[in-house]
DNA sequence: AACTATTTATAAGA
DNA sequence: TTCTTATAAATAGTT
């Protein structure tokens, strides 16, 4: 729909992909509360965006009693009936032993993540993890960029800030050598060390790297979009 | 769309709600589909007609993954109101709450090394979980090799196995027609049908299609975009 | 289940 | 992002 056929693969310009996104975002949305009113059913939509935004629609915005009735439905194997309620006297050994296996598979997926351990997967599985590694180093790389970026951005302004208070401070240097030089002349002491007009007021303080004086983390969140120069700014909102 | 507005509210004839319901509903798994592919999105659809039926959509066929994501997403786990009842034997408590403490450092882990919630991390760290991911990608993708090129290998042999049985096969088939030849010759009898010499015995065996001897699965998704997808074939009638 | 007249959705452009 | 517009798709009502 629309001008111009579409063929069902990844749209590679990134532009493009994220404006499809939104507009079909809402349409599935739309589409979906709009089965759920008129055929009564029950529907629960879940969208992560490739940044990893969540989207979601269900009836009634009723999601966990949509999901619940999922797993009851699709597992007859009724395991995790995680109510939540741990009752103040017996299970405890019960829900321990399922926390134990929750972190026996963190664990088991940390070490997949860290390319450990792999012998124990199939090819399929090893595809999904490459696809994933790849998708993360990728978040990563973009939003390390986007720090440095706003990190060199806010140098630069401390940079022009130095170099203006610098002026100043030089020009009033310059007015009290004169200053001096005039009483100099008026008490006759040619042997008075003058202080030479070329001194070492413009070598630049160290810059505390990410830390102001006062020893709080410079905001780099706040103002970030703000100092950076449009064209730095590529995609950084979803 | 079609022919005549549509309101939204409940369509009350039975069989025109039943209708609608098939209709759009392979409507909106369709398109549920077309959003993950084109905008590389990350879809959990799940719909339970009128009378119960249920019918789902999932990215890569993975609906237990993104319900978990969702899960981790959603609740930043806040079903603790009873870490602080001191129960008859509050050791169990301290350990609970100790498991838990370890499943959430996990869990933050996971979300990191899937690329989410990069925000609250330093320069450092995002340089450092970088390091971890591009290694980790290289140890994936040189295990992935090693299997592939042991799966090609291992068909190559079966290959040659299976060609050398043809070929002995084939050596049989012919001897058997000289004899037939010859006996047809002895016992005169020109009307015998002789069977022709191009047998189709060189065509392969079918090699079993998903699994190989030692019953590994292979790659089903290779086909995807060419083919149907499964779930459009699946739920034909309600 | 097919067939259309229409309505919707949406790709591309501004 | 939002609006507009031309066109592709979906689908309501019909056969």
């Amino acid at each position: 729909m629309g001008r111009g056929r579409v063929q069902l693969k990844r749209i590679e310009n990134k532009i493009n992909r994220q404006v499809t996104f939104s507009k079909r975002r809402s349409g599935l949305l739309k589409k979906a509360h709009e089965i759920s009113v008129l055929c009564d059913a029950e529907v629960a939509l879940i969208v992560f965006s490739t940044k990893g935004k969540l989207f979601e629609y269900s009836t009634d915005s009723c999601m966990e009693r949509i999901l619940e009735r999922y797993e009851r439905y699709s597992y007859t194997d009724q395991r995790q009936t995680v109510t939540n309620e741990i009752g103040p006297n017996g299970n405890w050994n019960l829900q321990y032993a399922k926390l134990k296996a929750r972190i026996e598979v963190l664990q088991r997926n940390e070490r997949h993540f860290l390319g450990e351990d792999l012998d124990s997967l199939s090819l399929k599985e090893l595809q999904s993890l490459e696809h994933q590694l790849d998708s993360a180093l990728k978040h990563v790389r973009s939003r390390k960029n986007q720090l440095m970026l706003e990190s060199i951005s806010e140098l630069q302004k401390r940079d022009k800030a130095l170099q203006e208070q610098n002026n100043a401070l030089a020009k009033k240097v310059k007015e009290w050598e004169k200053e001096l030089a005039q009483q100099a002349q008026i008490t006759w002491e040619p042997h008075a060390p003058a202080l030479h007009p070329s001194s070492n007021i413009r070598s630049y303080p160290p810059m505390s790297n990410g830390e102001d004086e006062e020893g709080n983390v410079a905001q780099q969140r706040a103002t970030g979009s703000t100092l950076l120069p449009p064209w730095m700014l590529g995609q950084i909102n979803e």
